[in-house]
DNA sequence: AGTGTTGTTTATTGATCGCTATGAAACCTG
DNA sequence: CAGGTTTCATAGCGATCAATAAACAACACT
């Protein structure tokens, strides 16, 4: 059973669930699967192992949690600014700078658990690494869904979600170096500026 | 003594050096620093551990060793091409095209070491990370360099780099996640175009 | 209160981590 | 060959890894 779940009886669960999740995202995105312990989450969780193995079952499925807090919380793009965009670009740079917003807010670890998440691993953990590779390509596809509106077709829509992907992926690494905001909003104007000047109809 | 230098005498070393090297740097290369065991070293090099820490000292020289190695043989960009460019926008399809082709080879790990190397870890291998965002910033100076003679001043030419940083980064980590090269040369024609489209005079 | 259920605590498990002490083996010089 | 030097392979170091067995503690229901 898991915490909050109705019982009949029993102990109840010494610690919240959704905050265990939470730290542990916390440590998962900033260190990444391989440089964070079991001992490491129990200690800062403030619970023995066995707990959080009967929560969670094992690493991976609290990593798999944590994750997916990720992206419900705090990794999703500003979608709904792009709709009352004016022009590809215009929507592009809602979406990017938004992204810079993000992956620098002083109050979080710095870039994103998706787009640079999980680069590379050891082969055992593999499995891992293709749900990371496939999550980004989920957000790539909603990009292209958001940017669809401003595109001649779909093909245009997913070509130019791949280059604003790879636009997220450098931003989030750059904001893990330390990278200054002002430096990655800078990287935004090159691109929007680019879209402007193409003259593809859409601005 | 490290293997290949003059001795007075002592047993030769049963392993080349280089070759060493070459064969660590694959594996970091592709599972990262924490995705390889110095047991996954050993056995691949078919070495027993302590020839490697006599040769390397410990697991983080071999790794500097493999990523000195990396940068020499593998991972620079093609700076030679640059100088004969007619615009800006030739001069970043060459360094990017060549990128490209560099992070599909079939004939070697996926992805740039540099670009998308060592970008979350463990807290005690903090130094690590430094050294590897120290090595993303150089390389971003070093494309700042050549793209200087296509840029109006030297300000430019640093916030042209960032942007064609982000895009090797964006790229490298596609091209591990097993995207197409046409799909990546894709991402480098829009960058191109954008600006191409620009009219800052340089093109 | 008594019973069943559930989570917690404590103390480990076997495996693997990075790394090394020891002594045999293989080379040079004389 | 003998003496000196250096690397080798074996074996294992303490520490940490992810994960768990067993016994205790805290609840709901009867």
């Amino acid at each position: 059973m898991k915490p909050d779940e109705k019982s009949h009886g029993g102990r109840p669960w010494s610690f919240d669930r959704e905050q265990a999740i939470e730290t542990a995202m916390q440590l998962f995105w900033q260190h990444g699967y391989e440089g964070v312990s079991v001992g490491d989450l129990t200690k800062v969780i403030g619970v023995a192992p066995p707990s959080l193995y009967a929560a969670f079952g094992n690493k991976a499925g609290l990593y798999q949690e944590a994750v997916k807090r990720y992206e419900e919380k705090y990794g999703s793009l500003d979608f709904a600014s792009v709709a009352n965009a004016s022009s590809t670009a215009e929507a592009v740079r809602k979406l990017l700078e938004g992204a810079v917003r993000a992956v620098t807010d002083p109050a979080r670890p710095r870039g994103c658990m998706i787009s640079s998440g999980m680069v590379a691993c050891h082969p055992n953990l593999h499995s891992l690494a293709l749900d990371a590779a496939a999550r980004r390509e989920v957000l790539r596809e909603s990009v292209a869904n958001a940017l669809r509106p401003f595109t001649k077709n779909g093909d245009e829509a997913h070509r130019l979600a791949r280059y604003v992907s790879a636009i997220l992926q450098g931003i989030s690494i750059q904001a893990r170096d330390g990278v200054a905001k002002e430096d990655l909003q800078a990287i935004v104007e090159d691109v929007v500026s680019g879209l402007n000047g193409r003259g593809d109809g859409n601005n």
